[in-house]
Order: structure tokens, then C-alpha cells, then sequence
DNA sequence: TAAATACGGTACCGATCAGTTCCATTTGCG
DNA sequence: CGCAAATGGAACTGATCGGTACCGTATTTA
């Protein structure tokens, strides 16, 4: 392939739908910013909607890997993904994060974007399982929905806030959780 | 007024954006659903933006008296607003929190409608605080943030996976907040 | 060199977008 | 009753939406 117009189309696809959101990016912006043209386009992909699943796809395993390595970076330890999100929250462009944004833009719950960003967090919390089941920790299976949340709650509040300090927050109700020796249900 | 115009266009606007999402409910199919001209509804909004502030101003107010009530309902003490959630989140037409849904669609930050969302969720950042203030607690200022996060995070977790859970999870975490003696900072 | 593939540019399609204008009707009030 | 304000309907604008068709060009491969 000469110029490559796929990754060029995804690449430009990811920045502008994050930056700015699905809806609010056209085809036209994305052909101009890329520079490819309006029918390389529609050879690669069948419709916008397939190039928000396949940008979406790539971003799940792109971001899954940066998650990971950048908790090896920390230790390793489940709680270092919130040291992972407070280097997310610092970067200029964070736009809080592509796959909540995707649900909550796209209503309907049975599109297929919206079910690949359902996939992705419960990939991200399988991996949370296994940091908590690598840790030796009791109850991984109970306790990495509720990690988890604490990462979508910090991220909402770093969108709004624009500072680190949620993510810091969180990780400090984290590690109490974690302490804690009884598996934490309804009180 | 006659017909009053201007509220059956407000109400129906909340719903139709709550529901879908602002940037997906065009004007057409407000005025078709709210059964109101077009000139009128021009007459009581210079814009689809200026609607867009006015529905979620109306919305703040009215979801922070809800809550107050719902709180007041549930015994009055701060552990009472995800009581409120998890009654929230059983409604067949929960769809997330309206302000955090318009931060995240509504993406540049210095928009107005962007900044009635953040002006809703310090409101109630502070109601938050007076709750634990009347129920004595050390350190208001400080958990009272926390507690929000922990709402989001409720809020974001809920809407993926449709059921009421997350609430009582978020509950459970924030009585073990309001119960260690010693404020929680940064581990 | 020649065929095949990928590509960029442009004109075009019907639909929808937000917003304006004009007109006939209805409503509440004096 | 009669007037004035509020209203609903429809026609229209220019811009943009996603998507299609065609054409000339550049690059790779046989």
C-alpha cells in the first residue's frame, strides 16, 4: 500500500472523535485533516460507523497495553493503575475516557460501537481481577468492579476539574479497600 | 400565555436530550413532538443553544430539590444520596447524569451549556458537604468531594451495566470513608 | 514495459441541519 | 364585542450531513 489512507483515516479518526466527540466530527474534516480522498474512504470502510468500531477496536488494545506496561512501570501492584490514570489526567489533550464518551454519545446500547466500548470495560476489569489475583489479594472477583469504578469516578472528575487529584483520591479509597480484611458488600 | 409554548418546548427538550443526547435531537423533532411553530419557538429562544442552557439550568434545580427530598426520605444523613441513586438508577429511562452526558458531548469547556454542568456538579459538591456538616462529621470540605467522585463513578457504572448495583457498592465504599477517624489524603 | 492496484480530486445525490420570514388562527383580556 | 398578544403551519434559505460515481494519476509488481 503506497501511502497507507487506512492508518492515516484511523489516526486522524481516533484524535478528532476524542477530541471532539463521534457526532461532532464529519467525514468531510476527517478526509481534509488526513488528507485522503472521499472514495479511498469508502474503500476502506463501508460507512462512518465502521470506522468508529474499527477506531474503537484499535484503541481498546492500544489502551490496554499502555495500561499495562505503565503499571508494570509502577510496581505492578493494582493499585498503580491509578498512577497510570493521574499521568493520563496531566496530558494536555485527556478528554476523559474514549469509551465512556462513546456510550454516553451513542444512546442506543445495542450499536455496535456502544458494545465495543461495554466490551472494553469488562476487559479492563479482568485485568484489574488479575492484578488483584497476582497481588494474592482475597476476593479479586468482588473487588475489581469496585476499583473500577473508582477509575470511571476519578476520570469523570478529572474531566471536569482538569487536575490530577481525583486520580490520587482514588487511589488513597483504593488502598483502604484493599486493607480492609472482610470482602466489603451492603453494609 | 395560551398555550404555553415555552414549557412544553422545555420539556420536551429535557426528555428528548436526556434520552438521545443534545447534538442528536434536531429542532425539527422538538417542534414536532412538543406540537409548537417554528416562529414560536424562535420567539422564546434566540438559538437551539440558548434552549440547551435553559433545560439544564431548569434541570439543576429541579434534580437538587429531588434530591434534598429523596435524601430527607432516606433518614438525612450523607449515606442518603445513593439511596437517591439507586432509585434513580432503576428508572426505565435512567440514562446517566444530564450534566456529566453534556460535558462530554458538549466538549469545548468554555461553551455555556459546559459551564451550567460544571456549576451543577459544585452545587452539589456543596449540598453534599452541608450534609456532612449537619451530621458532624470531620472534615467536610474534604470528603465531600470524595463522595461525588464516588457518585460518578456510581452514575458511569450504572449506565454500562443497567441495574442498581453500582449504588450500593459506591454506599458501601463511602461508609467506610465517614467512618476512619483520620481524614484520608494521599498513601 | 505493461498490467494491476491503490490513490486523490471533484461533481453530485437526497436528506437534514439551524434559522428566517410571512400569514392565518387562536387565545386572553379589557 | 374587539383588540393585541401569542401561536401554529408552511415555504424558504444556505450550509452541512453521509454516501456514490467517475476520472486521472501514482505506485507496485509481474
Amino acid at each position: 500500500m503506497p501511502t497507507r489512507a487506512r492508518e492515516r483515516l484511523l489516526d486522524t479518526a481516533e484524535e478528532l472523535f476524542y477530541a471532539q466527540g463521534i457526532r461532532a466530527v464529519g467525514v468531510e474534516q476527517i478526509l481534509t485533516v488526513s488528507k485522503v480522498g472521499r472514495a479511498s474512504f469508502y474503500r476502506h470502510f463501508s460507512s462512518k460507523d465502521a470506522l468508529v468500531v474499527a477506531v474503537l477496536e484499535r484503541r481498546d488494545l492500544q489502551w490496554r497495553e499502555w495500561l499495562a506496561e505503565r503499571v508494570a512501570a509502577h510496581g505492578g501492584g493494582p493499585l498503580a493503575v491509578f498512577d497510570a490514570l493521574a499521568e493520563r489526567f496531566a496530558r494536555a489533550d485527556f478528554r476523559g475516557c474514549a469509551f465512556i464518551n462513546t456510550m454516553i454519545e451513542t444512546a442506543d446500547p445495542g450499536s455496535a460501537a456502544h458494545q465495543v466500548a461495554a466490551g472494553h470495560k469488562s476487559r479492563v476489569t479482568g485485568y484489574v481481577e488479575s492484578l488483584l489475583t497476582t497481588a494474592g489479594h482475597h476476593a479479586p472477583a468482588a473487588l475489581a468492579p469496585q476499583l473500577v469504578m473508582l477509575m470511571d469516578g476519578a476520570i469523570v472528575t478529572a474531566l471536569r476539574e482538569r487536575s490530577t487529584a481525583s486520580a490520587t483520591q482514588a487511589r488513597a479509597i483504593a488502598a483502604v479497600l484493599l486493607e480492609s480484611t472482610e470482602p466489603l458488600t451492603a453494609s
